[in-house]
DNA sequence: ACAGCAGTTGACGTGCACGTAAGCTCGACG
DNA sequence: CGTCGAGCTTACGTGCACGTCAACTGCTGT
């Protein structure tokens, strides 16, 4: 059941998302599933992985700007300059998540500001079919 | 100056964007400025809908998601059902942006954890090159 | 032995959000 | 009067993120 690794299917329903998609993510160096012969086998790593990816993709992220991040959480086996280069590109990353939290969260006061007009407005009209004008 | 519209060209530099763009946006029915003879201008109110759409493509909405949610932002002459209607699915939207909101809180959170293990292990690797293995 | 099914690899198709190039119009200016 | 630039339309091209289809392979049960 809790086993270690998932065959393409399980993974599929695991995550709401078709095989293409996972060999897609395969081509593009983002998950990196074990080989069995020739069907792949997703590790605990891959699901974890994949996790990132699709929270990745909610915020507007490419699949590239993904997989840089992903080296973030994935080094252990990097260089030093290479390792120095991953932190700086995630400190940016992280001001622009910082930079569209606080958009979201000004976008969201607007947008109660908005409902609750726009509720108001319904109850207004409520009974009177011809308001307008 | 401050004058009430404003050509293609003010309006690209003003929002860093092209004039493919604007009137790609206008074929969508995101923005109706006049027209003076054939020359688009564009009015205060296409301004505002600019800047909610650009907001609204940061976060991930796509155009078809913006101009719902325009929609809201607009009314002014709607019936009573077509409100009640556009008031559910800005609810919806409300509660999409504030799960968003939580879950970049929480990415940031984690990736703020990651880059201090990330900046000690560079820390650590200062002027030892064959740290690995 | 053979059907059936899960999985695989190309290769081409699709929707979105524009980019880009061609050719037209129109008012301003020397 | 020509032409110059700003803007216009029409139409095809592009990059991304997959979807779809065809043709294979390799177990699995009967």
């Amino acid at each position: 059941m809790t086993e270690t690794t998932m065959t393409i299917r399980e993974m599929c329903e695991a995550f709401e998302v078709t095989p293409r998609t996972l060999r897609f993510y395969e081509s593009k160096e983002l998950l990196a599933p074990i080989r069995q012969g020739q069907k792949r086998l997703f590790t605990k790593r891959d699901r974890a992985r994949l996790k990132l990816i699709l929270r990745g993709k909610r915020f507007g992220f490419s699949l590239e700007e993904i997989r840089q991040l992903l080296d973030l959480y994935y080094v252990g086996d990097q260089q030093h300059t290479q390792l120095k280069r991953t932190v700086e590109i995630a400190r940016e990353r992280l001001s622009d998540m910082e930079r569209q939290r606080d958009e979201l969260t000004t976008a969201i006061e607007e947008l109660k500001e908005q409902l609750n007009w726009g509720e108001k407005m319904v109850a207004a009209s409520q009974g009177e079919q011809k308001a307008a004008e």
